[in-house]
DNA sequence: GTCTATAAAGAGATAGAC
DNA sequence: GTCTATCTCTTTATAGAC
């Protein structure tokens, strides 16, 4: 309950009276459970950095280089819309200059954005991906569908009512032609 | 300066003191020029909207779709670069609901979006360009610039010191490969 | 475990001298 | 135009009864 408060007002924003209304309780009782609303904030993100790894994870090396990456955008943005409040907290949170997920960041995560990096670098020597700067493709792919999540206002009010009805889908279709077709080969004929 | 403030505390995180202190003026003084930290705030988003809608503006419908929209690309990314304090303050207020802007994104920006997708349609139906829908294709080109200024704590955990010191480079050559490829046709050879 | 009441600190904004 | 001092309200957190 604490990320859709967190979601939306922030940090700051965030107040222990609304944090505890969202948890259907009184403010004391709130901070009966979380020390304070720092403890609150941490534990909200420390729950969403589970499912945050995950996918990138599943990338296999040993499978086929197209699909795989298309595998990825398609979980990620399926992923976004299951939880875009998660999104968001996650969003501010790096706005904000990371001030409680930075180690995470130059930890474990550089370690995991690393080993899929070269995974794909791989693929590329191989010649069967188009990717000469594998981290600013996962980049890519985060900004891409996250944006969906993140700037939802703005999406919601550029295609109005009837588009943002099939945002996610139109968003899927789109992206997977972008990236099949931007990371596939030009010299090798793929069927 | 205020832009500088209010792109690492948020709204709420900026206290008028540090707003009055980054201008080189006392709290009282601040608010002499500028009502409340609302109208400051405001004033900010305003100066900050001027730039934001006029590279989209500038794609040419006579121009050559995949140059223009390279260009255009090349161009984001050099404002994102130049002014990343303006992106994150844009991004905030919209994860925050557009509380502000929302009347300006449903309104002026709608319409540009609208107009330029109906140019890059043109495009597609002239098989000049490979996208269905252009408006989530213009979406993926402020998501994946944007990012470098909104997650740059994030880029640069993960790109580390080296990394990062040419990340608007790598991020250019990446996305300018990744959008010619992913908008060329597939069934008409493009030199 | 849950509440009412309240302490203690910090915020935005104003008063009024200079 | 710029300052010091201060008012007032909100916020986090705690005390202590039940």
């Amino acid at each position: 309950a604490a990320l859709k408060v967190f979601s939306r007002a922030g940090y700051e924003g965030a107040t222990v009276d609304a944090l505890a209304e969202a948890a259907g309780m009184s403010k004391p009782n709130l901070l009966y459970y979380f020390s304070s609303k720092d403890a609150l904030y941490r534990a909200a993100l420390d729950s969403l950095m589970v499912d945050w790894l995950e996918p990138l994870g599943a990338i296999d090396p040993e499978g086929d280089p197209l699909q795989e990456i298309g595998g990825y955008v398609a979980r990620k943005l399926e992923m976004t819309a299951a939880s875009p409040e998660a999104s968001r907290v996650f969003a501010t949170e790096i706005i904000r200059g990371a001030p409680v997920l930075g180690e995470m960041l130059a930890g474990p995560l550089r370690a995991l954005v690393e080993e899929k990096s070269a995974v794909i670098s791989g693929w590329a020597a191989e010649g069967r991906i188009a990717c000469e700067a594998p981290q600013h493709l996962i980049f890519a792919i985060w900004a891409t569908t996250q944006h969906y999540a993140d700037f939802d206002a703005q999406v919601q009010a550029i295609l109005g009512p009837d588009g943002a009805a099939q945002r996610y889908d139109d968003a899927g279709r789109m992206l997977a032609g972008l990236f099949l077709r931007g990371l596939t080969p030009q010299s090798a004929g793929v069927s």
